[in-house]
RNA sequence: GACCCCUUCGUUCAGCGGUUAGGACACUAGGUUUUCAUCCUGGUAACACGGGUUCGAUUCCCGUAGGGGUCGCCA
């Protein structure tokens, strides 16, 4: 018998890490299985199962990377099923009516428990037991005439034939009642797991309050689905050796439920970010490009040519003048190289904007701290002044140049690199830190670096 | 309150009767580098507590404490 797995949440608008974590395992064990993973939408909440959450919800699956194997199953569209099996639990007497409360509301079908102990294996918390004496008949039928969560949940497991039921800790009370309802519909009952859940630094839920606890959230910060799926999927299990960063089929063969920790555990945001800029380096560099392209772009910085602004126009030939020279020539292999020099140094892309516009345009902001820092004495100005002279003077200017001449320059003047260095890399890109300056310098090609040279030293000294 | 679950470095995952208790993130000290980052080499840091069982417990059992979950005509 092969396996099926489900994921069935509710859609709400927004999908919850940790929920998102129980679909990762779910998919990881169909996988790993060779059986199927099937998506259930419980979406009998009409409020808030709008078309808008629920294609929130296949959006962040699909960005996870979280394939189904058949066509979701909608529940809102199970009612009539429901209540057919409602009736046949009355029929056999496995439940009755009654106008629980006395509300006068009118009467509503309730569950007969069996009378007996029931008891299960969870396959990561182990044998679980509980007293008949402790569980107490209950409601599967509204007195409105709709279907409660328990008898539709077990309904559409059996509809959809799960065998294995995979799903957040908050639901192990419910199991027994569950066990009870497959044994009264005559149906094969599932094998259960129950994970942990993600917890915050106070041992509480992970909520939103928490920070972010949506897939959408990291999905909007730049992380990579396949990061955040790794890191997901290395809370609360482990492929039993030292590996993290892995691939999908590595988690694949490695996964199984029997090695899931049953402890809650905790969401450490700062692992996260390292994984993802793990991932962002094993990009492959045309990829990493386009990215950098992407981001660039949506920040409005054009680097086929001139920075883009749309508040300054550039067609006046007076204005044109002003400006600095054209930065780097749009040479794919200039851009190339500030995208390999980026992505050594970037975990997510919205670094790659603030590390890297002053490559594409000569509008770079300098940092307040380090402009105060660094240049500040008089003697600053003059050495770079003397700089400039140098670098005009080189016939060739790639790094290996670029660099000698800039230690000579150190050596021969009795200097330090400190006093030379830094200001230099906020002259030419207005921030104090950086790539390898000799690198950066060549790429910016010996005109861009000049001109702003001397545009720093007119604008502070 | 009742029932159930959980408890190894700050975090996370290993360990499944005998280990100098390991890896990763974070932190930190050096090295590399002009700087930041990367990279390399080190370091700090944990078995909640108390009883058993055993020649021997982080590992097994029982308590205690702490934390969490569930007790709806919500899902």
């Amino acid at each position: 018998m092969t396996t099926r797995t489900r994921f069935a949440p509710s859609p709400t608008g927004h999908v919850h890490i940790g929920n998102m974590r129980a679909a990762i395992f779910n998919w990881l064990y169909a996988r790993h299985t060779g059986g199927q993973f099937l998506l259930r939408v419980e979406d009998t909440d009409r409020e808030r199962s709008t078309p808008e959450a629920i294609k929130t919800l296949l959006e962040a699956m699909d960005w996870l990377g979280l394939n189904v194997d058949e066509a979701p199953l909608y529940q809102s569209a199970r009612m009539d099923a429901h209540l057919a099996a409602a009736e046949k639990l009355l029929a056999t007497g496995h439940a009755y009516k009654e106008d629980k409360g006395g509300t006068g509301q009118g009467e509503c079908i309730i569950f007969k428990m069996p009378g007996t102990d029931i008891e299960f294996t969870d396959l990561v918390k182990g044998a679980l037991k509980k007293p008949a004496a402790d569980m107490a008949d209950f409601v599967i039928v509204r007195s409105n005439g709709t279907p409660v969560f328990h008898l539709a949940n077990v309904l559409d497991d059996i509809e959809q034939k799960i065998t294995h039921v995979i799903r957040g800790d908050d639901h192990v009370e419910n199991t027994f009642r569950h066990i009870a309802l497959y044994k009264a519909l005559g149906a094969p009952v599932p094998q259960f797991a129950h994970l942990p859940m993600i917890i915050n630094a106070q041992g509480k839920p992970y909520s939103k309050r928490d920070g972010d606890a949506f897939v959408g959230d990291f999905q909007s910060k730049g992380f990579f689905g396949d990061a955040l799926f790794n890191y997901l999927a290395l809370l609360g299990w482990s492929p039993g050796d030292e590996r993290e960063v892995m691939t999908r089929q590595e988690m694949i063969d490695a996964f199984d439920l029997v090695t899931v920790r049953s402890s809650p555990a905790q969401m450490d945001l700062r692992k996260l970010l390292w994984m993802n800029g793990e991932y962002m380096r094993a990009m492959k560099p045309a990829d990493f490009a386009a990215l950098c392209r992407k981001e660039l772009a949506a920040a409005g910085i054009g680097i086929e040519g001139r920075a883009t602004s749309p508040t300054e126009p550039r067609s006046c030939e007076t204005a044109r003048s002003e400006r600095l020279a054209p930065p780097i020539n749009s040479e794919s292999a200039g851009n190339a190289a500030v995208f390999a020099l980026m992505q050594e140094r970037t975990k997510l892309p919205s670094e790659i904007v603030s590390a890297a516009a002053f490559f594409f345009s000569d509008d770079f902001a300098y940092d307040d701290k380090a402009v105060e820092k660094k240049l500040s004495k008089p003697e600053v100005f003059q050495t770079l002044e003397k700089i400039a002279g140098i670098l005009e003077n080189l016939e060739k200017f790639d790094a290996e140049t670029v660099n000698k001449a800039l230690h000579d320059f150190v050596e021969q003047g009795g200097l330090k690199f400190g006093d030379v260095m830094p200001p230099l890399r906020i002259a030419v890109s207005g921030q104090q830190s950086g790539p390898d300056l000799a690198p950066v310098l060549a790429i910016l090609g010996k005109e861009n670096v000049l001109v702003r040279i001397r545009k720093t030293i007119a604008r502070f000294s």
